[in-house]
DNA sequence: CGCTATCCTTACGTTTACGTAAGGTAGAGC
DNA sequence: GCTCTACCTTACGTAAACGTAAGGATAGCG
């Protein structure tokens, strides 16, 4: 679907525009180990990413900006999300349904706390907004009583 | 209302006990320009502060941690909030009704601007959640698979 | 095969948001 | 008045998250 590209393989600068992003970030990532090394990429070869790599990293970026985490606090809540990526391509080869359901569940577990993290944040900023519209609300009042 | 002791004025151990955070981190907002310079102090003399000052201390930590601002672009969002705090005090002062109504203008302009930042980022974060849970639906509904 | 743009690695530089240490002072209690 | 603790200023240190510059290799194109 999408693009009629059949996945050409894109370079680093090609990515970081795509993203908003520059290249050093990119390799930086891949420094820390918050993207995988390319996995077998040569000494000095140019570092090349699919579609899917790209959607990482644009995760990546999301969650940086949203959730207020650092950098390796991230890159322990992805760790299993990277181990995931992999089983991906396990989960296919699995034949015992045993197989199967451990790796759905370490998926499931591993979105649970994710979606813990997000709801604990998603709560504390609508606190903040109904205190700020609490706020808002009294000085419309006070507005109202100068009009009388 | 509240405590008996009526505004025993507090040492910046204290306030940064309260909070959970440093000294050093109050100092630095207040060499920064986050909070004013506990106003009209001697070189050498103890800073003292209210509990309001409290209040406002405890605000912009949760700002800084909630938002994803630097120090410098949330304290250019509470420059609004700094002003409004002296005009807390004209506000008795203040005479004329037109003098009120602009000081409660400025107060509900600066408000908004607030809130249209905080509800940004709490429509970013409810985005993320639904996918999160769309994901996991997708997982959920791949273990009913197995069962059957 | 050569050209050029983009990429590679290495490594030092920079900004933000504090931490930490040194040497001296204020102020509450006795 | 003295003491002891928490505070003051000054200033250098630091971790995180990149920026930037140098010197050289790669890969797509003609």
């Amino acid at each position: 679907m999408s693009t009629v590209e059949t996945e050409r393989p894109l370079r680093i600068g090609e990515v970081a525009e795509l993203i908003g992003t520059t290249t050093r970030t990119i390799r930086y990532y891949e420094e820390i180990g918050l993207l995988p090394g390319a996995m077998d990429r040569e000494q000095g070869k140019h570092r090349c990413y699919t579609q899917a790599d790209v959607e990482r990293v644009r995760e990546i970026v999301r969650l940086r900006d949203l959730l207020g985490l650092s950098l390796d606090q991230l890159s322990r809540l992805l760790e299993a999300e990277t181990a995931r990526a992999e089983l991906r391509r396990e989960w296919k080869l699995a034949e015992s349904g045993a197989e199967r359901r451990r790796i759905l569940d370490e998926a499931s577990a591993h979105i649970a706390t994710q979606l813990e993290l997000v709801r604990g944040r998603c709560h504390e900023l609508e606190q903040l907004e109904s205190e700020l519209v609490a706020k808002q609300e009294l000085v419309s009042q006070r507005l109202a009583e100068l009009d009388r």
